[in-house]
DNA sequence: AGTGTTCATCGACAGCCGTCGATCTCATCA
DNA sequence: TGATGAGATCGACGGCTGTCGATGAACACT
Protein backbone atom coordinates (compact mmCIF):
# COMPACT_ATOMS: atom_id res chain seq x y z
CA UNK A 1 0.00 0.00 0.00
CA UNK A 2 3.30 1.82 -0.26
CA UNK A 3 2.29 3.07 -3.71
CA UNK A 4 4.65 4.69 -5.46
CA UNK A 5 6.36 4.83 -8.95
CA UNK A 6 9.36 2.83 -7.66
CA UNK A 7 10.80 4.69 -4.71
CA UNK A 8 10.39 2.77 -1.33
CA UNK A 9 11.30 4.65 1.17
CA UNK A 10 10.41 5.61 4.51
CA UNK A 11 6.91 5.52 4.97
CA UNK A 12 6.02 8.80 5.13
CA UNK A 13 6.90 10.24 8.23
CA UNK A 14 10.41 8.51 9.87
CA UNK A 15 12.74 10.21 7.44
CA UNK A 16 13.64 13.34 8.91
CA UNK A 17 13.89 11.64 12.67
CA UNK A 18 17.36 11.94 12.60
CA UNK A 19 17.61 15.51 11.85
CA UNK A 20 19.27 17.67 14.65
CA UNK A 21 18.60 16.47 17.72
CA UNK A 22 21.74 16.00 19.95
CA UNK A 23 21.80 13.27 22.78
CA UNK A 24 24.43 14.85 24.81
CA UNK A 25 23.28 18.73 24.22
CA UNK A 26 19.95 19.63 25.92
CA UNK A 27 17.70 17.42 27.80
CA UNK A 28 15.66 15.89 24.83
CA UNK A 29 11.96 16.33 24.32
CA UNK A 30 9.78 13.37 24.33
CA UNK A 31 8.85 13.44 20.76
CA UNK A 32 12.40 13.64 19.41
CA UNK A 33 13.33 11.13 21.81
CA UNK A 34 10.82 9.05 20.27
CA UNK A 35 11.59 10.23 16.91
CA UNK A 36 15.31 8.92 17.93
CA UNK A 37 14.43 5.76 19.32
CA UNK A 38 12.88 4.35 16.42
CA UNK A 39 15.82 4.74 14.58
CA UNK A 40 17.82 3.09 16.59
CA UNK A 41 15.16 0.19 17.34
CA UNK A 42 15.39 -0.27 13.24
CA UNK A 43 19.19 -0.78 13.83
CA UNK A 44 19.21 -2.82 17.44
CA UNK A 45 18.76 -6.27 15.58
CA UNK A 46 21.53 -8.37 14.72
CA UNK A 47 20.59 -9.74 11.49
CA UNK A 48 19.39 -6.08 9.74
CA UNK A 49 23.10 -4.65 11.46
CA UNK A 50 24.30 -7.31 9.06
CA UNK A 51 21.96 -6.42 6.78
CA UNK A 52 23.15 -3.20 6.48
CA UNK A 53 26.84 -3.78 6.63
CA UNK A 54 26.46 -5.48 3.21
CA UNK A 55 24.66 -2.86 1.70
CA UNK A 56 27.03 -0.85 2.85
CA UNK A 57 29.97 -2.72 1.76
CA UNK A 58 28.89 -3.49 -1.35
CA UNK A 59 26.87 -0.21 -2.06
CA UNK A 60 23.70 -1.79 -3.82
CA UNK A 61 22.26 -5.17 -3.29
CA UNK A 62 19.41 -7.50 -4.74
CA UNK A 63 17.21 -8.90 -2.02
CA UNK A 64 17.44 -12.05 -3.72
CA UNK A 65 21.19 -12.29 -3.06
CA UNK A 66 20.34 -11.39 1.28
CA UNK A 67 18.84 -14.65 2.28
CA UNK A 68 21.77 -16.79 1.90
CA UNK A 69 24.27 -14.37 3.83
CA UNK A 70 22.13 -13.81 6.45
CA UNK A 71 20.40 -17.08 6.72
CA UNK A 72 16.76 -16.04 6.72
CA UNK A 73 13.53 -17.16 4.89
CA UNK A 74 12.66 -15.07 1.92
CA UNK A 75 9.72 -13.44 4.55
CA UNK A 76 11.97 -12.27 7.09
CA UNK A 77 14.68 -10.70 4.66
CA UNK A 78 11.98 -8.80 3.15
CA UNK A 79 10.58 -8.06 6.82
CA UNK A 80 13.68 -6.58 7.96
CA UNK A 81 13.91 -4.32 4.67
CA UNK A 82 11.11 -2.98 4.77
CA UNK A 83 11.58 -1.60 8.54
CA UNK A 84 14.86 -0.45 7.61
CA UNK A 85 13.35 1.37 4.77
CA UNK A 86 10.49 2.86 7.08
CA UNK A 87 13.44 4.08 9.73
CA UNK A 88 14.98 5.99 6.30
CA UNK A 89 18.10 3.89 6.45
CA UNK A 90 17.60 2.21 3.40
CA UNK A 91 16.21 3.13 -0.61
CA UNK A 92 14.69 0.21 -2.49
CA UNK A 93 14.68 0.64 -6.17
CA UNK A 94 13.18 -1.23 -7.96
CA UNK A 95 14.42 -2.38 -11.61
CA UNK A 96 12.45 -5.15 -13.50
CA UNK A 97 12.18 -7.90 -11.47
CA UNK A 98 14.11 -7.35 -8.98
CA UNK A 99 14.64 -4.76 -5.92
CA UNK A 100 17.68 -3.01 -4.92
CA UNK A 101 19.00 -1.48 -2.19
CA UNK A 102 21.17 1.06 -0.63
CA UNK A 103 22.05 3.35 2.06
CA UNK A 104 20.21 6.60 2.55
CA UNK A 105 23.10 8.99 2.43
CA UNK A 106 23.19 10.90 5.23
CA UNK A 107 21.52 8.64 7.29
CA UNK A 108 23.87 7.05 9.36
CA UNK A 109 26.17 10.45 9.81
CA UNK A 110 22.91 12.14 10.79
CA UNK A 111 22.24 9.12 13.55
CA UNK A 112 25.95 9.64 14.56
CA UNK A 113 25.55 13.42 14.44
CA UNK A 114 22.25 13.17 16.98
CA UNK A 115 24.45 10.38 19.41
CA UNK A 116 26.70 13.65 20.35
CA UNK A 117 28.80 13.93 17.30
CA UNK B 1 23.27 -9.34 42.80
CA UNK B 2 25.97 -7.31 40.80
CA UNK B 3 28.11 -7.39 44.47
CA UNK B 4 30.81 -4.90 44.15
CA UNK B 5 32.30 -2.09 46.41
CA UNK B 6 30.58 0.90 44.67
CA UNK B 7 30.83 0.61 40.85
CA UNK B 8 27.86 -0.71 38.94
CA UNK B 9 28.81 -0.72 35.23
CA UNK B 10 28.37 -3.12 32.61
CA UNK B 11 27.15 -6.73 33.97
CA UNK B 12 30.68 -8.34 32.50
CA UNK B 13 30.46 -8.53 29.15
CA UNK B 14 29.13 -5.77 27.19
CA UNK B 15 31.45 -3.58 28.55
CA UNK B 16 33.67 -3.94 26.08
CA UNK B 17 30.98 -4.48 22.53
CA UNK B 18 31.37 -1.14 21.20
CA UNK B 19 35.00 -1.00 20.69
CA UNK B 20 36.30 -1.31 16.77
CA UNK B 21 33.52 -2.71 14.96
CA UNK B 22 32.51 -0.75 11.87
CA UNK B 23 29.20 -1.24 9.98
CA UNK B 24 30.25 0.61 6.84
CA UNK B 25 33.34 -1.17 6.19
CA UNK B 26 33.62 -5.11 6.33
CA UNK B 27 30.03 -7.02 6.40
CA UNK B 28 30.20 -7.40 10.08
CA UNK B 29 30.61 -10.44 11.62
CA UNK B 30 27.67 -12.23 13.54
CA UNK B 31 29.01 -12.01 16.67
CA UNK B 32 30.11 -8.17 16.20
CA UNK B 33 26.15 -7.74 15.42
CA UNK B 34 24.83 -9.00 18.20
CA UNK B 35 27.51 -7.02 20.43
CA UNK B 36 26.53 -3.95 18.67
CA UNK B 37 22.24 -4.53 18.60
CA UNK B 38 22.92 -5.17 22.51
CA UNK B 39 24.00 -1.58 22.73
CA UNK B 40 22.14 -0.25 20.31
CA UNK B 41 18.77 -1.89 22.08
CA UNK B 42 19.81 -0.18 25.34
CA UNK B 43 19.28 2.92 23.32
CA UNK B 44 16.03 2.36 21.57
CA UNK B 45 13.88 3.55 23.98
CA UNK B 46 12.53 7.04 24.38
CA UNK B 47 12.51 6.97 28.26
CA UNK B 48 16.48 5.77 28.23
CA UNK B 49 17.41 8.15 25.79
CA UNK B 50 16.08 10.58 27.86
CA UNK B 51 17.82 9.67 31.29
CA UNK B 52 21.25 9.02 29.24
CA UNK B 53 20.36 12.67 28.03
CA UNK B 54 19.57 14.26 31.18
CA UNK B 55 22.84 12.97 32.42
CA UNK B 56 25.09 14.18 29.91
CA UNK B 57 23.41 16.92 30.64
CA UNK B 58 24.25 17.52 34.42
CA UNK B 59 27.19 15.26 34.45
CA UNK B 60 25.95 13.67 37.26
CA UNK B 61 22.58 12.35 38.51
CA UNK B 62 20.65 10.91 41.04
CA UNK B 63 18.20 8.17 40.50
CA UNK B 64 15.83 10.55 42.87
CA UNK B 65 15.89 12.97 40.44
CA UNK B 66 15.09 10.64 37.42
CA UNK B 67 11.18 9.98 38.69
CA UNK B 68 9.91 13.18 37.90
CA UNK B 69 11.25 14.31 34.34
CA UNK B 70 11.15 10.74 33.13
CA UNK B 71 7.55 10.53 34.64
CA UNK B 72 8.01 6.70 35.53
CA UNK B 73 8.00 4.89 38.62
CA UNK B 74 11.07 4.04 40.81
CA UNK B 75 10.68 0.50 39.85
CA UNK B 76 10.86 1.48 36.20
CA UNK B 77 13.57 3.93 36.62
CA UNK B 78 15.61 1.33 38.45
CA UNK B 79 15.15 -0.91 35.62
CA UNK B 80 16.07 1.47 32.77
CA UNK B 81 19.71 2.65 34.62
CA UNK B 82 20.49 -1.10 35.22
CA UNK B 83 19.87 -1.85 31.48
CA UNK B 84 21.91 1.19 30.17
CA UNK B 85 24.50 0.18 33.05
CA UNK B 86 24.72 -3.23 31.61
CA UNK B 87 25.20 -1.77 28.32
CA UNK B 88 27.99 -0.20 29.34
CA UNK B 89 26.47 3.10 28.93
CA UNK B 90 25.94 4.72 32.49
CA UNK B 91 27.88 4.25 35.24
CA UNK B 92 26.71 3.96 38.72
CA UNK B 93 28.06 4.92 41.76
CA UNK B 94 26.75 4.40 45.61
CA UNK B 95 27.41 7.66 47.78
CA UNK B 96 25.72 7.06 51.28
CA UNK B 97 22.23 6.88 50.34
CA UNK B 98 22.14 7.45 47.12
CA UNK B 99 23.09 6.23 43.67
CA UNK B 100 24.47 8.63 41.13
CA UNK B 101 24.96 8.11 37.25
CA UNK B 102 27.13 9.52 34.60
CA UNK B 103 27.77 8.44 31.21
CA UNK B 104 30.66 5.92 30.85
CA UNK B 105 33.39 8.10 29.19
CA UNK B 106 34.26 7.20 25.67
CA UNK B 107 30.74 4.73 25.15
CA UNK B 108 29.23 6.96 22.93
CA UNK B 109 31.99 7.96 20.89
CA UNK B 110 32.84 4.15 20.40
CA UNK B 111 29.12 3.72 19.67
CA UNK B 112 29.19 6.76 17.04
CA UNK B 113 32.56 5.21 15.33
CA UNK B 114 30.96 1.54 15.35
CA UNK B 115 28.16 3.13 13.48
CA UNK B 116 30.60 4.12 10.50
CA UNK B 117 32.17 7.45 11.97
C1' DA C 1 17.02 0.03 68.62
C1' DG C 2 13.77 2.37 65.90
C1' DT C 3 12.33 5.02 62.04
C1' DG C 4 12.29 6.95 57.61
C1' DT C 5 14.41 7.11 52.99
C1' DT C 6 16.66 5.42 48.80
C1' DC C 7 17.15 1.99 45.67
C1' DA C 8 17.00 -2.98 43.93
C1' DT C 9 14.35 -7.06 43.16
C1' DC C 10 10.18 -9.90 42.37
C1' DG C 11 5.92 -11.20 40.12
C1' DA C 12 2.52 -10.17 36.91
C1' DC C 13 0.45 -8.34 32.85
C1' DA C 14 -0.12 -6.33 28.22
C1' DG C 15 1.98 -5.34 24.04
C1' DC C 16 5.58 -5.68 20.65
C1' DC C 17 8.98 -8.30 17.75
C1' DG C 18 11.49 -11.88 14.98
C1' DT C 19 10.54 -15.86 12.51
C1' DC C 20 8.48 -18.85 9.06
C1' DG C 21 4.98 -21.31 5.87
C1' DA C 22 1.45 -20.14 2.82
C1' DT C 23 -0.42 -17.07 -0.30
C1' DC C 24 -0.81 -13.05 -3.37
C1' DT C 25 0.97 -9.61 -6.78
C1' DC C 26 3.26 -8.42 -10.70
C1' DA C 27 6.93 -8.31 -14.22
C1' DT C 28 9.44 -11.13 -17.56
C1' DC C 29 9.77 -14.45 -21.14
C1' DA C 30 8.23 -18.22 -24.09
C1' DT D 1 -1.91 -16.25 -22.91
C1' DG D 2 0.30 -19.06 -19.90
C1' DA D 3 4.38 -20.22 -17.10
C1' DT D 4 8.07 -18.77 -14.18
C1' DG D 5 10.14 -16.36 -10.58
C1' DA D 6 11.08 -12.28 -7.23
C1' DG D 7 9.35 -10.21 -3.59
C1' DA D 8 5.51 -8.32 -0.60
C1' DT D 9 1.79 -9.54 2.54
C1' DC D 10 -0.88 -12.47 5.84
C1' DG D 11 -1.51 -15.26 9.92
C1' DA D 12 0.36 -17.58 13.62
C1' DC D 13 3.53 -18.70 17.28
C1' DG D 14 7.07 -18.12 20.94
C1' DG D 15 9.81 -14.98 23.29
C1' DC D 16 11.21 -10.58 24.82
C1' DT D 17 10.17 -5.93 26.97
C1' DG D 18 8.19 -1.83 29.42
C1' DT D 19 5.42 -0.95 33.17
C1' DC D 20 3.83 -0.98 37.93
C1' DG D 21 2.57 -2.50 42.88
C1' DA D 22 4.52 -4.94 46.54
C1' DT D 23 8.35 -6.35 48.97
C1' DG D 24 13.15 -6.47 50.52
C1' DA D 25 17.87 -4.69 51.61
C1' DA D 26 21.00 -1.05 52.95
C1' DC D 27 21.95 3.30 54.89
C1' DA D 28 21.42 7.61 57.89
C1' DC D 29 19.73 10.00 61.65
C1' DT D 30 17.52 10.24 66.11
Amino acid sequence: MVADTSETTAGGSAGAATCTPSLTAAPLGEAEAVALARVLSALADPVRLRLVSIVSAAGEVCSCDLEGPLARSQPTVSHHTKVLAEAGILVGEKRGRWTWWRLSPGCLADLRQALGG
